[in-house]
DNA sequence: GATACGTGGCA
DNA sequence: TTGCCAAGTAT
Protein backbone atom coordinates (compact mmCIF):
# COMPACT_ATOMS: atom_id res chain seq x y z
CA UNK A 1 0.00 0.00 0.00
CA UNK A 2 1.35 3.06 -0.62
CA UNK A 3 0.02 5.89 1.43
CA UNK A 4 -0.09 9.45 0.44
CA UNK A 5 0.61 9.63 4.85
CA UNK A 6 3.17 7.32 4.02
CA UNK A 7 5.27 9.53 1.54
CA UNK A 8 4.70 12.63 3.25
CA UNK A 9 5.79 11.40 6.37
CA UNK A 10 8.69 10.12 4.30
CA UNK A 11 9.59 12.82 2.98
CA UNK A 12 9.49 14.82 5.92
CA UNK A 13 12.19 12.11 7.65
CA UNK A 14 14.20 12.69 4.86
CA UNK A 15 14.84 16.29 5.87
CA UNK A 16 14.49 16.44 9.54
CA UNK A 17 15.53 12.97 10.74
CA UNK A 18 17.21 13.59 14.33
CA UNK A 19 21.14 12.06 13.73
CA UNK A 20 21.91 9.58 16.78
CA UNK A 21 24.94 7.12 17.57
CA UNK A 22 23.12 4.02 16.46
CA UNK A 23 21.39 5.53 13.52
CA UNK A 24 21.96 4.85 9.42
CA UNK A 25 20.62 8.25 7.76
CA UNK A 26 17.69 8.05 5.38
CA UNK A 27 21.00 9.43 3.05
CA UNK A 28 22.97 6.59 3.67
CA UNK A 29 20.19 4.27 3.88
CA UNK A 30 19.04 4.99 0.54
CA UNK A 31 22.99 4.61 -0.41
CA UNK A 32 22.73 1.03 1.03
CA UNK A 33 24.43 1.12 4.09
CA UNK A 34 22.78 -1.00 6.02
CA UNK A 35 22.65 -0.63 10.10
CA UNK A 36 24.44 -2.97 12.65
CA UNK A 37 21.64 -5.30 14.17
CA UNK A 38 23.76 -5.30 17.12
CA UNK A 39 23.91 -1.12 17.46
CA UNK A 40 20.10 -1.25 16.43
CA UNK A 41 18.89 -4.03 19.75
CA UNK A 42 21.42 -2.25 21.95
CA UNK A 43 19.87 1.18 21.52
CA UNK A 44 16.43 -0.23 21.29
CA UNK A 45 17.13 -2.04 24.91
CA UNK A 46 18.29 1.17 26.12
CA UNK A 47 15.47 3.24 24.89
CA UNK A 48 12.63 1.76 26.46
CA UNK A 49 11.21 3.54 29.06
CA UNK A 50 14.13 6.17 28.51
CA UNK A 51 14.38 9.27 26.43
CA UNK A 52 17.21 9.72 23.62
CA UNK A 53 19.56 12.17 26.04
CA UNK A 54 19.73 9.68 28.91
CA UNK A 55 20.88 6.91 26.51
CA UNK A 56 23.25 8.78 24.38
CA UNK A 57 26.35 8.33 26.16
CA UNK A 58 25.56 4.99 27.84
CA UNK A 59 25.35 4.04 24.25
CA UNK A 60 28.73 5.35 23.33
CA UNK A 61 30.52 3.70 26.12
CA UNK A 62 29.20 0.03 25.69
CA UNK A 63 29.82 0.38 21.71
CA UNK A 64 33.51 1.45 22.81
CA UNK A 65 33.92 -1.29 25.30
CA UNK A 66 31.57 -3.72 23.49
CA UNK A 67 32.04 -3.12 20.11
CA UNK A 68 29.54 -6.63 19.11
CA UNK A 69 27.62 -9.20 20.37
CA UNK A 70 30.23 -11.46 21.03
CA UNK A 71 32.11 -9.00 22.92
CA UNK A 72 29.24 -8.50 25.09
CA UNK A 73 28.40 -12.08 25.55
CA UNK A 74 31.92 -12.65 27.34
CA UNK A 75 31.91 -9.41 29.52
CA UNK A 76 31.68 -10.24 33.03
CA UNK A 77 28.47 -9.82 34.34
CA UNK A 78 29.16 -7.64 36.97
CA UNK A 79 31.35 -4.81 34.40
CA UNK A 80 27.57 -4.82 32.55
CA UNK A 81 25.62 -4.08 35.72
CA UNK A 82 28.06 -1.28 36.65
CA UNK A 83 28.41 0.05 33.17
CA UNK A 84 24.64 -0.07 33.05
CA UNK A 85 24.14 1.96 36.86
CA UNK A 86 21.95 5.06 36.65
CA UNK A 87 20.05 4.06 33.48
CA UNK A 88 17.73 2.30 35.45
CA UNK A 89 15.40 -0.78 34.91
CA UNK A 90 18.29 -3.09 35.81
CA UNK A 91 16.45 -6.10 34.40
CA UNK A 92 17.28 -4.65 31.18
CA UNK A 93 20.74 -4.98 31.73
CA UNK A 94 20.50 -8.84 32.95
CA UNK A 95 18.38 -9.77 30.04
CA UNK A 96 20.87 -7.84 27.61
CA UNK A 97 23.56 -9.98 29.00
CA UNK A 98 21.47 -13.01 28.61
CA UNK A 99 20.25 -12.47 25.27
CA UNK A 100 23.33 -11.52 24.28
CA UNK A 101 24.88 -15.33 25.30
CA UNK A 102 21.48 -16.58 23.87
CA UNK A 103 22.47 -15.12 20.75
CA UNK A 104 26.34 -16.77 20.70
CA UNK A 105 24.66 -20.26 21.89
CA UNK A 106 21.57 -20.76 20.22
CA UNK A 107 22.18 -18.87 16.71
CA UNK A 108 25.62 -18.96 15.55
CA UNK A 109 26.84 -15.22 17.10
CA UNK A 110 24.12 -13.71 14.89
CA UNK A 111 20.57 -11.97 15.15
CA UNK A 112 17.15 -13.46 14.36
CA UNK A 113 15.95 -11.78 11.39
CA UNK A 114 12.61 -12.00 11.90
CA UNK A 115 10.33 -10.04 14.71
CA UNK A 116 9.41 -13.77 15.64
CA UNK A 117 12.61 -14.83 15.90
CA UNK A 118 13.88 -12.29 17.93
CA UNK A 119 10.72 -12.32 20.06
CA UNK A 120 11.82 -15.23 21.92
CA UNK A 121 15.02 -13.99 22.89
CA UNK A 122 15.04 -12.74 26.65
CA UNK A 123 14.48 -8.62 27.51
CA UNK A 124 12.97 -8.23 23.52
CA UNK A 125 9.06 -7.65 23.91
CA UNK A 126 6.51 -6.69 20.97
CA UNK A 127 7.71 -3.23 20.25
CA UNK A 128 11.95 -3.95 20.46
CA UNK A 129 11.39 -6.81 18.22
CA UNK A 130 9.27 -4.64 15.41
CA UNK A 131 11.27 -2.32 15.71
CA UNK A 132 15.30 -4.29 14.95
CA UNK A 133 13.13 -6.32 12.47
CA UNK A 134 12.16 -3.26 10.67
CA UNK A 135 15.05 -0.90 11.19
CA UNK A 136 17.71 -3.64 11.25
CA UNK A 137 16.04 -6.34 8.62
CA UNK A 138 13.73 -4.41 6.35
CA UNK A 139 10.78 -6.54 7.71
CA UNK A 140 7.20 -4.72 7.22
CA UNK A 141 6.99 -5.14 11.01
CA UNK A 142 4.08 -3.00 13.14
CA UNK A 143 6.25 -1.03 15.60
CA UNK A 144 4.68 0.83 18.09
CA UNK A 145 5.85 2.57 20.94
CA UNK A 146 4.64 5.55 22.97
CA UNK A 147 4.88 8.00 20.22
CA UNK A 148 3.10 5.62 18.04
CA UNK A 149 0.45 5.04 20.11
CA UNK A 150 -0.04 9.04 20.80
CA UNK A 151 0.43 9.90 16.89
CA UNK A 152 -2.15 7.47 16.08
CA UNK A 153 -4.83 8.28 19.20
CA UNK A 154 -4.77 12.14 17.24
CA UNK A 155 -4.40 11.29 13.85
CA UNK A 156 -7.57 8.93 13.68
CA UNK A 157 -9.03 10.64 17.36
CA UNK A 158 -9.17 7.46 19.69
CA UNK A 159 -10.97 8.69 22.69
CA UNK A 160 -10.45 5.31 24.25
CA UNK A 161 -7.69 5.37 27.32
CA UNK A 162 -4.47 3.42 27.23
CA UNK A 163 -3.69 1.05 27.96
CA UNK A 164 -7.26 -0.83 26.77
CA UNK A 165 -6.93 1.00 23.43
CA UNK A 166 -3.29 -0.29 22.38
CA UNK A 167 -5.33 -3.39 20.15
CA UNK A 168 -6.66 -0.61 18.08
CA UNK A 169 -3.86 1.44 17.90
CA UNK A 170 -1.95 -1.29 17.11
CA UNK A 171 -4.18 -1.84 14.11
CA UNK A 172 -4.74 1.19 13.26
CA UNK A 173 -0.52 1.93 12.91
CA UNK A 174 -0.60 -1.84 11.22
CA UNK A 175 -2.84 0.13 8.29
CA UNK A 176 0.06 2.85 7.58
CA UNK A 177 2.80 0.66 7.75
CA UNK A 178 4.53 0.37 4.58
CA UNK A 179 6.28 -2.79 2.78
CA UNK A 180 8.64 -0.50 1.77
CA UNK A 181 11.26 1.62 3.46
CA UNK A 182 9.44 -0.02 7.10
CA UNK A 183 12.55 1.08 9.06
CA UNK A 184 12.24 4.65 7.98
CA UNK A 185 9.04 4.82 8.36
CA UNK A 186 9.10 3.89 12.16
CA UNK A 187 12.10 6.08 12.60
CA UNK A 188 10.29 8.55 11.46
CA UNK A 189 6.63 8.31 13.29
CA UNK A 190 9.17 7.95 16.65
CA UNK A 191 10.87 11.30 15.30
CA UNK A 192 7.10 12.84 14.51
CA UNK A 193 6.08 11.95 17.79
CA UNK A 194 9.06 13.03 19.97
CA UNK A 195 9.96 16.37 17.97
CA UNK A 196 5.96 17.76 16.72
CA UNK A 197 3.85 15.72 18.23
CA UNK A 198 4.71 16.16 21.38
CA UNK A 199 2.51 15.33 24.85
CA UNK A 200 2.10 18.85 25.02
CA UNK A 201 1.49 21.79 23.14
CA UNK A 202 2.06 19.50 19.97
CA UNK A 203 3.47 21.79 16.76
CA UNK A 204 0.82 21.32 15.03
CA UNK A 205 1.65 24.08 12.51
CA UNK A 206 4.78 22.32 11.08
CA UNK A 207 3.25 18.29 11.24
CA UNK A 208 3.19 16.78 8.22
CA UNK A 209 0.27 15.08 8.87
CA UNK A 210 -1.99 18.11 10.05
CA UNK A 211 -4.59 17.92 7.03
CA UNK A 212 -5.06 14.33 8.06
CA UNK A 213 -5.29 15.06 11.49
CA UNK A 214 -8.80 14.20 13.31
CA UNK A 215 -7.69 15.36 16.33
CA UNK A 216 -6.11 18.54 15.54
CA UNK A 217 -9.84 19.45 13.37
CA UNK A 218 -11.76 18.81 16.39
CA UNK A 219 -9.15 20.73 18.68
CA UNK A 220 -8.87 18.04 20.87
CA UNK A 221 -5.04 16.94 20.01
CA UNK A 222 -3.62 18.49 23.76
CA UNK A 223 -6.46 15.87 25.24
CA UNK A 224 -5.02 12.52 23.51
CA UNK A 225 -3.83 10.46 24.09
CA UNK A 226 -6.71 9.56 27.18
CA UNK A 227 -5.04 7.74 29.96
CA UNK A 228 -6.49 5.48 32.75
CA UNK A 229 -5.67 6.95 36.53
CA UNK A 230 -2.26 5.43 38.03
CA UNK A 231 -2.50 4.28 41.66
CA UNK A 232 -0.79 6.97 44.25
CA UNK A 233 2.72 6.93 44.78
CA UNK A 234 3.10 5.11 49.06
CA UNK A 235 6.09 6.66 50.89
CA UNK A 236 8.48 3.63 52.24
CA UNK A 237 11.36 3.78 54.44
CA UNK A 238 14.65 2.31 54.97
CA UNK A 239 18.43 2.99 56.34
CA UNK A 240 21.12 2.19 54.63
CA UNK A 241 24.42 1.32 56.14
CA UNK A 242 28.01 2.46 55.03
CA UNK A 243 30.76 1.01 56.57
CA UNK A 244 33.83 2.30 55.64
CA UNK A 245 37.12 0.16 56.90
CA UNK A 246 40.63 1.41 58.27
CA UNK A 247 42.01 0.50 54.93
CA UNK A 248 39.31 2.82 52.63
CA UNK A 249 37.39 -0.26 51.79
CA UNK A 250 33.83 0.22 51.99
CA UNK A 251 30.94 -2.55 52.82
CA UNK A 252 28.55 -3.36 50.22
CA UNK A 253 26.44 -6.11 49.09
CA UNK A 254 25.55 -7.46 45.72
CA UNK A 255 21.56 -7.38 45.77
CA UNK A 256 19.60 -10.56 44.57
CA UNK A 257 18.70 -10.84 40.81
CA UNK A 258 15.33 -10.12 41.16
CA UNK A 259 13.31 -7.37 42.63
CA UNK A 260 14.29 -3.73 42.79
CA UNK A 261 17.94 -2.69 41.45
CA UNK A 262 18.44 -6.51 41.13
CA UNK A 263 21.96 -7.08 40.48
CA UNK A 264 22.90 -3.66 41.42
CA UNK A 265 25.81 -3.10 44.15
CA UNK A 266 24.11 -1.32 46.95
CA UNK A 267 24.79 -0.27 50.70
CA UNK A 268 23.79 -2.66 53.03
CA UNK A 269 19.73 -2.52 54.89
CA UNK A 270 16.51 -4.58 55.20
CA UNK A 271 13.77 -4.61 53.48
CA UNK A 272 11.90 -1.10 52.92
CA UNK A 273 8.50 -0.45 54.40
CA UNK A 274 5.88 1.32 55.99
CA UNK A 275 8.13 2.01 58.71
CA UNK A 276 12.49 1.89 58.79
CA UNK A 277 13.97 -1.50 60.33
CA UNK A 278 17.24 -1.19 61.83
CA UNK A 279 19.22 -4.30 60.66
CA UNK A 280 23.39 -3.03 60.72
CA UNK A 281 25.07 -5.67 58.71
CA UNK A 282 28.16 -5.87 61.40
CA UNK A 283 28.78 -4.83 64.78
CA UNK A 284 30.13 -0.92 64.83
CA UNK A 285 29.63 2.12 66.69
CA UNK A 286 26.70 3.65 63.90
CA UNK A 287 26.72 7.46 63.74
CA UNK A 288 23.25 9.13 62.08
CA UNK A 289 24.52 11.59 60.05
CA UNK A 290 21.64 13.21 60.54
CA UNK A 291 20.24 13.86 56.76
CA UNK A 292 17.88 10.94 54.79
CA UNK A 293 17.96 10.23 50.89
CA UNK A 294 15.06 11.07 49.29
CA UNK A 295 14.24 8.92 45.88
CA UNK A 296 11.29 8.53 43.79
CA UNK A 297 10.80 4.67 42.36
CA UNK A 298 8.31 3.77 39.71
CA UNK A 299 5.40 2.91 42.06
CA UNK A 300 6.91 4.10 45.41
CA UNK A 301 8.64 7.55 47.54
CA UNK A 302 11.71 6.73 49.61
CA UNK A 303 13.28 7.96 52.62
CA UNK A 304 16.06 6.36 53.37
CA UNK A 305 18.10 7.26 56.42
CA UNK A 306 21.48 6.84 56.86
CA UNK A 307 23.95 4.93 59.64
CA UNK A 308 27.75 5.53 59.28
CA UNK A 309 30.91 3.98 60.81
CA UNK A 310 34.53 3.35 60.57
CA UNK A 311 35.71 0.05 61.47
CA UNK A 312 38.64 -1.94 61.98
CA UNK A 313 40.55 -4.30 59.67
CA UNK A 314 39.22 -7.67 61.96
CA UNK A 315 35.54 -6.38 61.43
CA UNK A 316 33.30 -9.14 59.96
CA UNK A 317 30.00 -8.62 58.44
CA UNK A 318 27.70 -10.66 58.57
CA UNK A 319 26.13 -9.69 55.36
CA UNK A 320 27.88 -8.28 52.28
CA UNK A 321 32.10 -7.88 51.43
CA UNK A 322 34.55 -4.78 51.75
CA UNK A 323 35.15 -3.39 48.13
CA UNK A 324 38.76 -1.82 47.86
CA UNK A 325 38.60 1.64 47.46
CA UNK A 326 40.97 1.23 44.56
CA UNK A 327 38.29 -0.76 42.99
CA UNK A 328 35.09 1.07 44.52
CA UNK A 329 33.39 3.08 41.83
CA UNK A 330 30.29 5.91 42.74
CA UNK A 331 29.08 5.65 39.73
CA UNK A 332 28.93 1.67 39.65
CA UNK A 333 26.38 2.14 42.11
CA UNK A 334 22.32 2.81 40.99
CA UNK A 335 21.19 6.42 41.72
CA UNK A 336 19.32 6.09 44.88
CA UNK A 337 23.16 4.38 46.35
CA UNK A 338 24.86 6.64 44.67
CA UNK A 339 23.00 9.70 46.77
CA UNK A 340 23.10 7.92 50.37
CA UNK A 341 27.42 8.23 49.22
CA UNK A 342 26.76 11.64 48.49
CA UNK A 343 25.48 12.50 51.59
CA UNK A 344 27.96 10.92 53.83
CA UNK A 345 31.65 10.93 51.74
CA UNK A 346 32.03 14.50 53.45
CA UNK A 347 31.58 12.52 56.95
CA UNK A 348 33.53 9.22 56.78
C1' DG B 1 -5.46 -6.96 32.87
C1' DA B 2 -2.63 -5.43 36.70
C1' DT B 3 1.64 -4.84 38.85
C1' DA B 4 6.72 -4.38 39.41
C1' DC B 5 10.40 -2.19 37.67
C1' DG B 6 14.55 3.63 37.59
C1' DT B 7 15.81 7.87 36.45
C1' DG B 8 16.14 12.77 35.18
C1' DG B 9 13.84 16.62 32.99
C1' DC B 10 10.16 19.71 32.76
C1' DA B 11 5.86 22.63 33.69
C1' DT C 1 7.28 20.97 45.17
C1' DT C 2 4.72 17.61 42.86
C1' DG C 3 3.22 14.97 39.16
C1' DC C 4 3.82 13.62 34.54
C1' DC C 5 6.46 11.75 31.16
C1' DA C 6 10.26 8.89 27.95
C1' DA C 7 11.76 4.21 21.67
C1' DG C 8 8.52 -1.51 27.34
C1' DT C 9 9.15 -6.21 29.32
C1' DA C 10 8.27 -9.90 32.50
C1' DT C 11 5.19 -12.17 35.35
Amino acid sequence: MRDGRVIELLAWYDRHARAMPWRVGPADRAAGVHPDPYRVWLSEVMLQQTTVAAVRDYFRRFIERWPDVSALASARDEDVMAAWAGLGYYARARNLLKCARAVRDDHGGRFPTSRAGLLSLPGIGPYTAAAVAAIAFDEPAVVVDGNVERVMSRLFLVETPLPAAKPELTALAARLTPDERPGDYAQAVMDLGATICTPRSPACGICPWNADCAARAAGMQSDLPRKSAKAAKPLRHGIAYVARRSDGAWLLERRPDKGLLGGMLGWPGADWGAAPAEAPPLEADWRDPGAEVRHTFTHFHLSLGLRVAKVDMDAEPLRGFFMPQAEFRPAALPTVMRKAYDLVRATI
